[in-house]
DNA sequence: CGGCAATTTGAAGGCAGTCAATTAAAGTGG
DNA sequence: CCACTTTAATTGACTGCCTTCAAATTGCCG
């Protein structure tokens, strides 16, 4: 049905044992749900929902994101095919979105929880997959306390290298959510953009949505 | 020797089993190493240092701190009393420092790791760790997309929590971390701070290092 | 081609940064 | 305990970056 990859920083950061994939898939098999096709801005999990499922995304890109009372709002993270997120909380803290057309995987939590309490794999790779999102939460935080420029560069590295793509770079998601996920106005990550290109760090791609890196030492 | 008290947010908010702690601390007794003493700015481990070794605060208050190359400092996270951190990656991100005075236990990472593969409610006890830490480093993420007002009263108000203290709480830090850690300069923590005494949500307190929360509907 | 959404560009204003000076607090030695 | 030094915090004036508001342009899908 789904081609579901095996995230390659989870495996490629940590030291910690490689579990077999297919009995991890298979041990889930019981528990999963799905999946399910979204289209895009369609809501997987509201805000407050009980968080009965974790999430594995199987293909697009799904945003995690919080919504506040003036109305503004702010993408905690983007997951993307293979990332497997949402087992924090019993509430959902935040709410899950699809960026693209998307196509999720439901696991039950608690299901889960009790195969990692006697599959002791599934307990270390669940703690791989939380430390790692860990790491890119305070990479992330680091970058906030950066100027727009930076922060739009660093975002397009960022995200160029979980795409494992390293010169042309897909940007499915629309603007705002990058906008949003930067803590900038749609119009100062436009600008800035333009400011990039005519100092030669990016260039347009012939293709939409997407873009090409060229000297990140001009960065 | 040093009272090493639970973090109480580890065992509050997570439904993950609560494990033994005397049944981790006789666990992690062989694996320890320490408690060292520490006196305020000293270095607990430096940025790219081999992280042979996990954290625990014993007492006092201690950074993790990013340093750019342009000089600039970054304070990614706090730890307190409790605290367990710095089993994410092999090689240390960022440095350790000792926003105060500090007691640190030093633990042995590859023997605690493979202590979790053994020990499957040590396992679960990092994941929840983790899963904590990460909660808090997304928060502070989103945190850091709001003003200078709202960074500060968020920070005030996290920080109350985790001290458990709701009225009084205390800032052992110095101005210039918490600057660092909301991507703020001290000027505007100082202003900002001036700013809420005046609109009375806050009052200084007759204690150094210390302030009092009036209201925070007020905020 | 027409309509809607997304992006781009411009002009003006506000908030936080920078630079500089003062005040307060903490540590040190007599 | 006090004088002195050093560090930390406060306050002010000015600059600059990002936001806000507004309009124009592009791209997409019917």
């Amino acid at each position: 049905m789904s081609k579901v990859r095996k995230p390659p920083d989870v495996a490629a950061t940590h030291e910690l044992v490689r579990i077999d994939e297919r009995a991890l898939k298979q041990a889930l098999a019981a528990l999963q749900h799905g999946p399910i096709r979204f289209r895009r801005n369609d809501v997987i999990a509201c805000e407050g929902d009980a968080a009965d499922y974790v999430f594995l995304v199987a293909s697009g890109v799904v945003r995690s994101c919080k919504t506040f009372d003036n109305g503004g709002r702010n993408v905690v993270a983007f997951y993307l095919s293979g990332d497997l997120f949402g087992f924090g909380d019993q509430k959902c803290a935040l709410s899950i979105e699809a960026c693209t057309d998307a196509m999720v995987l439901f696991i039950k939590r608690a299901g889960l929880m009790s195969l990692a309490a006697q599959e002791n794999h599934v307990a270390r790779f669940l703690l791989a997959t939380a430390t790692n999102e860990l790491r890119r939460a305070q990479d992330h935080a680091i970058l906030m306390s950066q100027n727009a420029k930076r922060r739009v560069i660093g975002f397009l590295t960022d995200w160029s290298m979980r795409l494992g793509e390293t010169r042309q770079i897909s940007l499915p998601m629309p603007y705002q959510d990058i906008a949003d996920h930067l803590g900038l106005t749609i119009e100062t990550v436009s600008r800035t953009l333009t400011k990039l290109e005519r100092s030669g760090a990016i260039a347009r791609s012939s293709r939409p949505r997407s873009l090409i890196l060229r000297n990140r030492t001009n960065a």
